[in-house]
Order: C-alpha cells, then structure tokens, then sequence
DNA sequence: ATATTGTGGTTGCATTTGCAATTATAGGCC
DNA sequence: GGCCTATAATTGCAAATGCAACCACAATAT
C-alpha cells in the first residue's frame, strides 16, 4: 500500500474500507443466525421510530438511504413476509403507507442483540468515548451537507 | 429520530448512513462523467500500487474487500475494457495473475480528478486536520481487528 | 372544467451480486 | 508414485440492484 499523502484522503480510504469489512462481517452474523439482512434491520428501526409505526414510502427511501424502487422491492419482501403492511395514504390518493406490524416489530427486537454484538465487538470496541463523539459530530456535518446537496 | 444513547452507536449509525450518501452521490459524478464505476477505480489503484502492476487474484480480491466470484466477474468486465489482463500465474498452476495495462493506467489517472472533487466536497472539506487524523487512526485500528476476525 | 406539469409509487429489463458447486492444481503423507 | 485434503479461480443459478419507462393522482394555470 503507498501512503497517501493528504491526511483526510487517508481517513477517506479507511472509512471506505472499514465499513465493507464490517458490513460484510455483520451480513455474516445475521446469516448465520438465520436472520434477514442488514436493510430489513433498517426498515424494520426507522418505521419503528416513526410516529405510529410508519412512514410514506417515499420517506422511508430517504431515511434508509435507498432508491425509491428499491424500497418498493424491499417492503414486497417485508410484506410478503408478515413485517409491514401497506395501504393507500387516505390524504394523497397517489400515496403509500407502509406501517410496521406486531411480527415486525418482534423481528426487530430479535435482531438487535445479535446486530449489537457486531457492533459492539467491530466497532465501538476500539473507540474511546471522546473518538466517538469526535466520529458521531464530524459524520453529522457530512450528512446535514450532503443532504442539502439532494436538491441539486 | 429518536435519540441513540450511547455515542458509540450514534457513531455507528452516522458512519452507516453517510457511507450510504456519499457513495451515492460519487457514483453519480462518475456516471455523469461517462466513466465506470468506484470498484472499477479501486481495482485499477490496488494494481497501479502493487509490485509491477499485477497481483494475484485472491490478494485483489482481500484488498478491495470484495468477494473471490465478484472479483472474477469484475475482471472479467474490465478485460473485457482492456484495462487489465490476466495470465497464468508462473509459480502456481492454479493462480492467475491480474496486471494492469496502460489503457487501465490511462483511465485511472482520468478518474481521479473527479473521483477526488467529490472526497475534497463531500468529505475532506468538513474535516479539519485533527478530525481526519483520528479517523485514520480509530479507523486503522478497527479495520486491523476486523483483518485478524478472517481467520475464524 | 381542462389542460399541463409535477410527484408518488411501481414495474420491466439489464446488470450486478452472493452462494454453492465445480474444475484444476498444490502439498503433505504413506 | 498414489492418495487425500486444501486452496485458486471460475461458473451456474437465484436474488438483489439501478435505471428508465410507466400509471395514477395532485397541483397549478388558464
């Protein structure tokens, strides 16, 4: 490997690098386990984190960073296997509500302890409350401009 | 969003969902250049920075942190572009070797510019040097312990 | 009201990925 | 040498993804 110069290059190339070693370790766990993947776990925390437990589709795309057909291929999974449930947004005719049901929201609940475990151990294992804090506030500006870059 | 206590998984999730938004948005610089995609970029630099441009199959494939079949049908893809080019591997008759050609040197050096206009927008920019420094840092750390998990 | 333009969501199709075989060779052991 | 197991790389097939249409409805203008 050569070393690349520009300090925040490097942490470019680090980030890059960690988060496909972990996803894929994570991936792992939840397999073995016999658990869906990572995106299900996502869906299932950011509808369970919404008022009444659900979100119009097109939000639910943005909060779980996917494209909309994506999310719609997804929640077919998700339906199809008892989690959500749609139906029509009673105040846009064009609209779609998916909401989080019982079994959902149990499947979350199974997933967490093994989700953190690899979090715990990948992860927050090797920073100091300071670094993730440090991590935690440096990443929120990169989000909150990025986001702003949506409009584009 | 509901507030995550500990700031360790705030800092996980953040690391997630930023990754998820500035691939997105470097993809789509890429595509709107007319050029291939990041993984097509991280292989043609993995070569470009090993001894004489070529590198065995399994040690691309650990390196760009991507399955042995991905990196198959990767190459296979690239060679197709001429960019590398495979050829027995001298010293194990099962091995292939993988080897830069100048035509991938060539769009390497072409992808950079816009590869790095993103990092320096997206990314670099909200850092200051301290911030980026204990990123690599943290980082490093995380993706060694997640290096020696391999062996499992 | 009607036409026009925009937005929400889904679908078709081509590309890409992941996983489980499969093939070919290496390396140790007898 | 012959046998057994391990490793390198590829392939087939199913699943997931991305992109460009597409349909249905909303919103605005006239």
């Amino acid at each position: 490997m050569v070393a690349t110069p520009d300090p925040r290059q490097r942490a470019w190339a680090r980030f890059v690098t960690a988060q496909a070693m972990l996803l894929e370790h994570i991936e792992a766990a939840f397999s073995e386990a016999d658990l869906p993947p990572l995106a299900w776990y996502d869906v299932l925390w950011i509808l369970e984190n919404a008022e009444h437990g659900r979100l119009r589709m097109a939000d639910l795309a943005r909060k779980a960073v996917v494209s909309r057909s994506n999310v719609t291929r997804l929640t077919d999974r998700m339906e199809k296997a008892g989690l959500v449930a749609r139906s029509d947004c009673p105040i846009d005719g064009r609209g779609t509500v998916c909401e989080l049901t019982a079994k959902g929201r149990a499947l979350r609940a199974k997933m967490w302890p093994v989700y953190r475990k690899q979090i715990d151990t990948l992860f927050s294992k090797h920073l100091d409350s300071r670094e993730a804090d440090l991590i935690s506030t440096a990443f929120g500006r990169i989000i909150d401009s990025s986001n702003q870059r949506k409009s584009s």
